[in-house]
DNA sequence: ACATGAATATTGGAT
DNA sequence: ATCCAATTTTCATGT
């Protein structure tokens, strides 16, 4: 799995390295280098000198981590074009994107490693717990939104954008739902407001809007009392089972 | 800066490593593995056994990398704990997090190479032409949004959240503009109402909504209009120079 | 290609 | 600790 690698190569080995396995075109390359990062594009950033491990993907997505943190300090998806050559002595890479145009710059000042490895392509990936999967479940179980509910339409197409739930309840209101899979805030009120606004506009019989989340911030709660409109709380997911058998930590957060 | 490296270990060995640098904490680990991943949390996830990636911050973040995109298979950030045992003959890591309470469980079945890499922090990281540089510069330079308007507040906040910009124009009328650093939709449209709206209740005075972005797309623009509300183009970026010499390009996307 | 909305969003700042 | 809004959000999807 593990294509090359190359300790502490100099400029001119590291170009030469990137030129090979980035041009192959199937394996991910990696480098742990101190850098100089500039990012210009949808916005402009400069990283200072620091240390950085750059991870150029196969279809030239690049990200540049930084010690810290899932998201990387600077990226770019699906580069078209990507670069390597020598300049002032120093090796650089970059990459360019076309639409938006975009670039980054990679300035390897003191490179510790690179590496090329071959990840072959992986399996399905199964996702659950999603919004949409909250919706399949609260269609098939308006009850528990609240009784006598029906559904008459999921995912119900409007002007200002598509309504979750479309329901009767029992007293023959029309009934727009909004779920949130998580804690909903003030622009899900907003949204529903939005969406209930639209259905009185096109409809004049009465209609209730019922923002259904697993919580509601204290705010978003104020804004739907003073809106007339209505809470439901529901759980977002089946019961995660978590007593497994503990082993003593690894980590220490610091 | 490379710490350690270890090729294809079996699993006691890598067990034995990442105890080492996971628990040392001042380090990055890598695994290039064959893997099952698995996350239960604010949803729950199964990835079928395939190479990947794993990357091990020293905050605890983890993140399964695959053979393309810049986001990451699976993921969490900052995790409380980090267990590495051998299950069924196979090395596995398991990354907890308490709040919100969620999971990954990484089982390396066929690792190709571990490494400890050790990243100094670094640098500062500077930004610009985001929408807080944005904010500042419109601030200094209102007229560019209007002649003669006059900043009263910068992130005034109110009832239904803050107003990046409170202004009075030159007939005296109040002024809500509201920024986007990107192509403004009709969310922004729903956020400048909802303030406008707010300012309306507090206030008898005349009050004017402005949506100031680089552009806008044409649902927003039309919403703008039937809500009373109006759009002034304002460039996100200073100008980016993009002329550089080019070299033939090292990537050719599939 | 463009617009829209979800996401295990993540992250930083304010309260 | 909680809430809130920006993000180079990314990403999938519908039109």
């Amino acid at each position: 799995m593990i294509r090359a690698q190359l300790h502490r190569p100099d400029p001119a080995a590291l170009v030469d390295f990137l030129d090979e396995h980035l041009r192959s075109g199937d394996c991910l390359v990696q480098v742990v280098s101190e850098c100089e990062v500039l990012y210009s594009g949808r916005a402009a950033s400069v990283a200072e000198a620091g240390d950085y491990l750059v991870i150029v993907k196969q279809d030239g997505s690049v990200q540049v981590h930084g010690h810290r943190s899932v998201k990387p300090v600077n990226w770019q998806p699906q580069t078209d074009d990507i670069f390597v050559a020598i300049e002032d002595g120093v090796a650089v890479m970059r990459a360019e994107r076309f639409q938006p145009s975009e670039m980054v710059r990679v300035a390897f000042l003191e490179p510790a490693l690179a590496q090329a490895v071959g990840l072959r392509e992986s399996g399905m990936f199964v996702l659950m717990g999603s919004e949409a999967e909250m919706q399949q479940a609260l269609a098939r179980h308006p009850e528990v939104i609240e009784p006598g509910l029906e559904v008459l339409h999921r995912e119900l197409p409007t002007e200002v954008g598509g309504i979750d739930l479309f329901a009767r309840d029992a007293d023959g209101a029309l009934v727009v739902v909004e779920l949130k899979r998580s804690k909903a805030t003030q622009e899900a009120v907003h949204q529903l407001s939005r969406y209930v606004d639209g259905v009185r506009r096109t409809s004049s019989e009465p209609v209730r809007g019922i923002l259904a989340a697993p919580a509601v911030t204290a705010p978003a709660l104020n804004q739907l009392g003073s809106l007339g409109l209505e809470f439901r709380e529901v759980s977002a997911l089946p019961g995660i089972d978590d007593d497994a058998d503990r082993q003593p930590s690894l980590f220490a957060p610091v």
